[in-house]
DNA sequence: CATCGAATATTGTTCAACGATACTTCAATC
DNA sequence: GATTGAAGTATCGTTGAACAATATTCGATG
């Protein structure tokens, strides 16, 4: 045995690796395309150029279509043949859709606490702790990505990649819909105290609390965005956007 | 009003028109490729020569890249920068992952039977029917799709497009663990008794009991699968594969 | 026999070109 | 005046070729 279990250092080499070869450009492109998006910086709606994006991102259209499609499998945005690609517009009914996913998803792995991991359960925890650190500085953004943690981290305890990698999926999606009906900032403002009850049950070892708590934030949510929504009556045409 | 809600036929042409324009090449040769993964023609492992393919389908390189990239997203292919794509050969921690997704999704979608749409509940015990049938004409592949039907039906009981996409994703996935396994035909004899007693259960109302069946037939293939790829340890180079 | 390096093969990326499709404009028709 | 139909324009779809970057093969060398 030459690899003994003394000189990890290999596997700990092989695992860092993974940043390195992720290298390809059409991911760096789709990276810069992925965060103009989430941050509202491209609105929903709007069409991507080919033409103009690729120069002005200084990459050739078949790359820049490769990016298109790692963002088009992401659902942030959405690909009409022949006529290009647009930035995804979340709808009620998409919302809905949306939500019925997580409440599964979430629930089923709330419902796993404790046979879960350690570290797992310890990621909800320190989620919940990073929101309360954020709130104590007024940095409301901090509070939304501290609640974006929070559920991956209760995702995670389902202990299946797979699962996190949609949840992911889903969650970005519905930051979208978020832009769509106009950006409340206050929005995790009052989910903050909610994540801290069901963190409180599942260690109480109150796991069936915990999901009802799970499942009124969602239905809550839901509501909220939903309602959202359906007040933004404006524009049904899936490409252009009067603004900008 | 012209569009009086009387005509509502225009509505109903909108709806089938959606698969008028899915004619992309990129996506017909992705389905090409997608079947023959699936049904074993290409085993994993197995490279696939970007030139070599591209003359025998007769599309271009970047047609071809294109297609290898909806195929990747859908974990039949894996992508080696600078070294190519290969079909996927998914191990036993693969499985495991895979199952702790499908525990979670299909176990919660179960869970909201009494709540689910009237014709999701009818696909579930169609699903069966089929199973059945296939059975007595010794069709053993039409049990094996028949089952792949029956837990489709399960997960759309939660009325998510989403997970109903994630879900099929799973299932073809785990498809390719049996090629790495050598496929077992016989696989499914045993599981349609197990779909029975569960479609049993929930037209009796118990739902939970159907949710613990459920549970015991994913332990089950969870624990065939794994000690059938524990059993094959040949060959972890991911690229060439000795046969042909 | 191990190592190094050249030759070869394959992939990564870009570009230019042309056909196909959708959108726009505007005239013709009822 | 509204609808229909026909150019014209802009964009996308697909291809082929080209070159750079990387991996693999294989022979030479010590």
């Amino acid at each position: 045995m030459t690899t003994a279990a003394a000189d990890g250092w290999l596997d700990a080499l092989a695992k860092d690796r993974g940043d390195l070869d992720r290298s390809s450009t059409a991911e760096r492109v789709a990276d810069k395309l992925r965060t103009s998006v989430l941050d509202g910086d491209i609105k929903p709606g709007r069409q991507l150029n080919e033409k103009a994006l690729g120069e002005a991102l200084r990459v050739s259209r078949n790359t820049l279509r490769e990016a298109f499609r790692l963002l088009t499998h992401e659902r942030l945005l959405v690909h009409e043949y022949s006529k290009g690609v647009f930035v995804r517009r979340p709808d009620a009914a998409d919302v809905v859709d949306l939500y019925a996913a997580r409440r599964i998803i979430e629930c089923g792995a709330v419902r796993r606490w404790p046979d879960a991991d350690d570290r797992a359960r310890q990621a909800v925890r320190d989620a919940v702790d990073l929101g309360l650190t954020s709130r104590e500085k007024d940095d409301w953004t901090g509070v939304g990505t501290a609640n974006v943690k929070f559920h991956q981290a209760l995702t995670a305890l389902a202990g299946s990649a797979r699962l996190d990698e949609e949840v992911k999926r889903l969650l970005a999606e519905l930051r979208l819909a978020f832009h769509v009906m106009g950006d409340h900032e206050d929005f995790y403002r009052d989910y903050l105290p909610q994540n801290q009850a069901i963190v409180g049950h599942l260690d109480a070892g109150l796991v069936r609390q915990a999901e009802d708590a799970l499942l009124a934030y969602l239905d809550q949510a839901e509501n909220h965005l939903v309602t959202g929504l359906r007040g933004d009556l404006r524009g049904d045409l899936p490409g252009t956007v009067p603004g900008e």
